[in-house]
DNA sequence: GACAAATAAGTGTATATGCACATATATAAC
DNA sequence: GTTATATATGTGCATATACACTTATTTGTC
C-alpha cells in the first residue's frame, strides 16, 4: 500500500504545479472548492466531507484566512462551532484555479485510461472503508 | 483526484495504527524495508525508490537515526554521497513491523476485493507517470 | 433543572512533505 | 589540468497531517 502514499504525493506536486499560478495547495483548493459548494459549513463537517482530520482543517485554512480568502464566523445554531464562508478574494481565486485544476485532472485521466477510471473509483471508495 | 489524497491520509492511519506496538510511521517502515533490501543504499536512491523527496528522506530517517534503528555513513565511492544501514534494533524492528503491516495490508486488499487489485496496481503505476 | 454523555473547537507536539537555495564533489569537455 | 556541468547532500521555510489533551456547549436523562 505503500503505493497508494507514493502515488498521492506524486498526484499533489502534478496538482500543486498546476495550481502555482493562483498560489494554492491541493489541500488549500479543495477546501475552497467545498466552502464554495457550501457557504457556512461548519469546521467538522467540512473536515468529513474531505476526509481530513478536524485538527489539520483548522491549520489548513490559517493561510487562506491570513489571505481573506475564507471568513471563519461562529455559528448562529450552535455556539460551540465555527461557520466557515467565502472570503473577498475566495470566489475570485477560485474562479481561477478551477481551470487550473481541471487542466492537471484531465491529463490525469488521460494517463490513467478512461477505460480504467470506473474501476478506479470504486477501488477509492472501497479504501475508505478499510 | 482529491480522492486519491483522501484515501492515502486514510491509510496511512491506518497502517500506522497496526504499527503502533513498534513506533514507526507508515513512512519510517517504507525506509526501513528498503534499507533492509539494500544495506548500504544512498540517500538520493532510497528515496527515489520510495518515490518521495530526497529531503523528505533525509528528515524521515532523523528519528529513526536517533533510535539507532538506522545509520549514515560516507559513501566509500563517493565523497558525495551518504550510504544508509539499518542499525542495531534495526532488523529487530522490522521482523516486529512486518507481521503486523501485513495483517493490515491483508485487510486492505480484502476490503478492496481480490478482483480488484489487478486493475488498482495498474493504475497507480500510471499514476506515476502523469 | 442538575448531571452525564456527546459534540465542536483549539493547542501542543511530532513527524511528513517538498521547494528554494547553498555547499561539496564528481564528471565531462576542451 | 581547468572549467563547466551535473550530481549528492544539507538547511530554512511553509504547509500538511494527526494524535493527545483541553475547554466550551449542547443534548439526553432523570
Amino acid at each position: 500500500m505503500q503505493r497508494v502514499r507514493s502515488a498521492a504525493r506524486h498526484v499533489t506536486q502534478v496538482y500543486e504545479a498546476a495550481l502555482k499560478p493562483v498560489n494554492l495547495t491541493a489541500s488549500q483548493f479543495s477546501a475552497l472548492v467545498a466552502i464554495g459548494r457550501q457557504q457556512g459549513v461548519t469546521l467538522s463537517t467540512l473536515a468529513n466531507r474531505i476526509g481530513m482530520d478536524r485538527t489539520t482543517m483548522i491549520r489548513v485554512l490559517a493561510p487562506l484566512e491570513r489571505r481573506s480568502l475564507v471568513r471563519l464566523e461562529a455559528s448562529k445554531d450552535d455556539a460551540r462551532a465555527k461557520a466557515v464562508f467565502l472570503g473577498k478574494g475566495g470566489q475570485a481565486i477560485l474562479n481561477e484555479a478551477i481551470p487550473l485544476w481541471n487542466e492537471a485532472q484531465d491529463r490525469a485521466v488521460e494517463t490513467i485510461n478512461e477505460d480504467n477510471m470506473p474501476y478506479f473509483k470504486t477501488i477509492l471508495e472501497k479504501l475508505r472503508e478499510i
